[in-house]
DNA sequence: ATGCATTTGTTCGTATGTATG
DNA sequence: GCATACATACGAACAAATGCA
């Protein structure tokens, strides 16, 4: 399904003083700017336009040439156009909580917890947390939604012995600092973080409703507590182009 | 070419109270503590380890899962086994610069200029600069070595209204530090690192010598003077997983 | 775009050696 | 000696991803 019917609303005129692929790119701008084309949604093939605006297929190209050059669509070959999504930053501070972050972008915050269990440290988080592999932690994995669009997928690692009864406190409470406070920490900060990217797995792509062509940025970070302690690890997954990581010295 | 020839010095004893894939996993880590397989390089396929080993797949399989797990390999779907390479970090600080990052890591830095030349500010590049769009920038494009392994690819985008003789000094000298300098900035800082990622294009891979299955890391950062001024606006592109980027606030 | 060869991933089933009680 | 459980090892077949022509 595509919002190619809309586009009938547009005529173009020939002999205006307006080129007829200025006037395409402002149909099409103006579409998007109301809101007809949401940001994500897949245009309509650039034969159908021409069929519909009645020109060639090379004039529809010029618009979309320029439309993309301004950011406001994206060309895939062989997939389609697409309108840009707007781009939430993710600010990388020494206090990032999720719910600010997405409040701070005027978007409703969301979550759902995917798994809470108590389980063994791989060598990897072992590592983070600067424990001995096999050692028990507590995992919570949750996707994170600005506005109903996935926007984070993030493993949270928890020292079990470090912090009695965090499993219990993260079943009776979404959020993760009230869960903390509850089991004795009161403020904590973000240590360090480390970004990558890599292919996302199929049910990283499914869950943050995302091509699996297009790669996540992948954060991993170290928390801890006012006396330099570490209380948590944390792998972060986040689809690109929907967000982007910003560092501000 | 694969360094499977290596494997006929490291035969392997049944019933030696050692198992099989133990044995084999051994082997395949002195390999690479030794050197024998470099950091980066293929392995042998499965079949053509358990050939010469001459135990089963599985045998073999259970080898590198245990390599994998120590993350000493990158076993890849359809593409063979890795020998992890050494991660850079690229710490994201406010004076980041390219010979000090790498020798950081005890390696040579080195590089090529890829494109020198006057042109006019695309918007994307202009926003960046805080100018119009189709004012006039110098850009300068390079590729980064350490110890001659690609590690990034960087566009360098200098107001040429604000920065007289920029493009001279540049063609004088590798050193950006050294051409801002010649052209009255004697220190500068970066403001704002932004980061994403996205598929590599062609040319992009093969300079940077990665599959083009694998994402690249592309920052965008803005550097400004003493005052505050905006100097310079630059895109950098690194090749996943070898270079990573670290914020520490 | 399509098919093909290569390579890893998964899942069956079977057999054997070893430690335990 | 016997029963059991477990890790080890092998074989075959098919699925899925990748790269290439």
């Amino acid at each position: 399904m595509t919002p190619a019917d809309d586009v009938l609303i547009h005529p173009v005129q020939r002999q205006a003083g307006v080129a007829l692929w200025r006037q395409i790119a402002t149909a099409l701008r103006e579409d998007i700017a109301n809101g007809i084309s949401p940001p994500g949604t897949q245009l309509a093939t650039e034969a159908e336009m021409s069929a519909r605006f009645a020109v060639n297929r090379h004039t529809v190209r010029r618009a979309l040439e320029e439309l993309s050059r301004d950011g406001l669509v994206r060309v895939e070959q062989g997939r389609g156009t697409f309108v840009a999504e707007d781009v939430l930053d993710y600010a990388v501070e020494a206090r990032t909580r999720f719910s600010q972050w997405i409040r701070r972008h005027n978007k409703e915050p969301s979550g759902r917890v995917l798994r809470l269990q108590e389980m063994a440290a791989e060598q990897r988080v072992a590592r983070g947390l600067g424990m001995r592999a096999g050692s028990r932690v507590v995992l919570l994995e949750r996707i994170g939604f600005a506005d109903d669009r996935p926007v984070s997928l993030t493993r949270h690692y928890f020292p079990a012995a470090r912090l009695r009864g965090i499993e219990e406190a993260l079943h009776a409470t979404p959020s993760i600092t009230e869960a903390l406070r509850k089991a004795g920490i009161d403020d904590y900060l973000r240590q360090q973080t480390r970004v990558t990217a890599r292919m996302p797995t199929p049910t990283e792509a499914d869950l943050l409703r995302m091509a699996r062509s297009r790669p996540v940025l992948v954060t991993e970070s170290v928390n801890v507590d006012r006396l330099g302690t570490i209380i948590e690890f944390s792998l972060g997954c986040y689809p690109t182009p929907r967000v982007q990581i910003v560092f501000e010295p």
